[in-house]
DNA sequence: CTGTTAGCGCATTCAC
DNA sequence: GTGAATGCGCTAACAG
């Protein structure tokens, strides 16, 4: 490997002036400065960023931490994150926790000891609180991502849950629809929990009635969800939900394909709404009625957001950004009943 | 930041000692290990890696280079990969190069200077050999996966273009298809290249006309796509394709989207069939025909031939895995006809 | 404008 | 079984 040392050699010059070079820092003469790029193109040198790492500090090194990249809500996160990062010249790396805890916190550590500039993450629900304080005890800056975890001192870049819930019940409602189920995700999950109450919420506010067993809980990944949902179709008519509300896109397909499985049509017999677009299948064939996020913005701002702290530029106090869902009707969620 | 010095004064040992302990070397009493030990997780310290990187010349990063992670193929190729260097206890960094030559290159130098201990690259075509060579000369292993750059000494994980496509095409002339168009990528990709030459030599096979009008090009990212195939559909009837044949799932995606604006139904006026599932949404409405490949085992298995490379272990010449591609039939490629 | 000294945090080599 | 010296490749602080 050419260290900095050869190329001062060759060029007769000192290590300290190839440095200079390499960085543009110092006043250096045209002379020696073509002497020295020269020699580095010549032994194609390229510097070693363990070694800058070690003595500035800084590593040029982020991670995104996410639960899910096969989900294209976060799929679409990455591809923003990776073009902020890469656009300000830092390297990404790809943290995908499954949901799990006990990986994120693996992860957590690897990353501490990598020295990573800096974090963008996700969290896969409240307990993580433990690991965003051990990222703030070794002054890793971060920011939030999609999924809040309260008190803590950071910045964030946030959907409206609240919003987005309200949108897709409203526009049920509006539709005609008063027996309303939802299958959500962990409530230890703010955006489960958030659209949980929401729900609850909407359903007050018009005078809906509640159903305890409307409600059921599944998880957000395609791996270990149940479709959760057999005791609601096997009501009588009468007393079964005319539309769902599923907490994310994932979940939304899990119940279609139950609901087709037992030759339930969607959205004639049972309407179908859900967070998070699914762009590629409804570029296809529009029929997901969502609240869309625009995913992309979340990996995009979040990390410019997290650059700043790594760069001391930008705001002393924290920032949370809201990025506002988008109602999307389409088939699934049918046309006006009665 | 804690260093190996504060824990060893506390400890009343010598750094090396510290040293010693986390690295399970050498021999150490039971009293001061410890002791050692207690004062780590007391005072919460974490080896700096830029350090140990320095002196061992190992960083326990990789990278992976793929092109378009919002493709559902790479995605799941990015899922592999995280899977099996995380269970390696590596970090992964991910690139993606937008299939653009200028982008990778500066991808590569990024990661010569991280001095990643490995790579695992889906290059963005033929030009890529010079990135490749520049890899090497810094000695830096890499596996090709999916897409094939010839006179590499190098380890491969790849596909089966011919197959693939055969698989595709035959069903289609099983089905009575006599006039079949093929829309591909560009053809400095290997995976683009082999494709069309299948589709070139399986028309001969069966003894069809080769219209020149009835190959088109265009691009694997949604972005730079256009549809091509105008020309096509406004032929009389009896001259225009009954089938198409898309060289990737984006490519098949934009098609039948301008078939479906034209009016045209696929796939009972055109079928279209194409190489790479979208598994979400077959998931959801089994519609396109595809020859479907483990994407998952391209990453996983790329990575895990790099590592082999990295630790030196394995066998000392260099492997090609093929992974076969697999016919699924669903409605795209509608009936037999005639 | 350029060079020297020192040290970032750790592990290897050699002592003891 | 443990410690001291040394160097990995680079840059900050100072000197000239």
């Amino acid at each position: 490997m050419t260290t900095i040392y050869d190329i001062a050699k060759k060029a007769n010059v000192s290590p300290m002036t190839v440095s200079r070079v390499i960085n543009n820092k110092g006043n250096i003469s045209e002379k020696t400065r073509e002497k020295v790029e020269a020699v580095i193109k010549e032994l194609n040198y390229i510097p070693n960023s363990a070694a800058q790492s070690l003595n500035l500090k800084k590593t040029k090194l982020l991670s995104l931490i996410i639960t899910d990249i096969t989900n294209p809500f976060f799929t679409k996160v990455a591809r923003g994150a990776a073009d902020k990062a890469n656009q300000m010249g830092y390297q990404l790396i790809l943290c995908n926790t499954d949901e799990d805890y006990e990986k994120e916190s693996d992860y957590i550590n690897a990353l501490i000891s990598k020295r990573v500039d800096g974090v963008i993450i996700a969290p896969t629900g409240d307990p993580s609180i433990k690991n965003l304080k051990k990222l703030i005890k070794n002054r890793i800056p971060f920011t939030l991502i999609d999924r809040e975890i309260e008190e803590i001192s950071c910045d964030r870049v946030l959907g409206d849950n609240y919003e987005g819930t309200k949108l897709l019940l409203q526009h049920l409602i509006d539709y005609g629809h008063k027996r309303i189920a939802m299958v959500h995700g962990p409530l230890t999950v703010s955006t489960s929990k958030e659209r949980y109450q929401a729900y609850i919420e909407t359903l007050k506010i018009n005078d809906l009635n509640m159903d305890a067993s409307f409600l059921v809980e599944t998880h957000y990944k395609q791996e270990k969800q149940w479709n959760g949902i057999d005791h609601l179709v096997t009501l009588p008519l009468a007393d079964r939900p005319t539309a769902i509300f599923a907490a994310n896109n994932f979940i939304a397909i899990k119940i279609i394909k139950s609901l087709r499985e037992k030759k339930i049509k969607v959205p004639e017999e049972i309407a179908v709404v859900c967070f998070d677009d699914l762009e590629l299948f409804s570029d296809f064939d529009p029929f997901l009625t969502v609240s869309s996020q625009p995913a992309y913005d979340f990996g995009y701002t979040g990390t410019q957001l997290v650059i700043e702290r790594v760069e001391e530029v930008g705001p002393a106090d924290y920032r949370t950004i809201n990025l506002k869902p988008e109602l999307v009707v389409r088939k699934s969620s049918g046309t006006p009943i009665n």
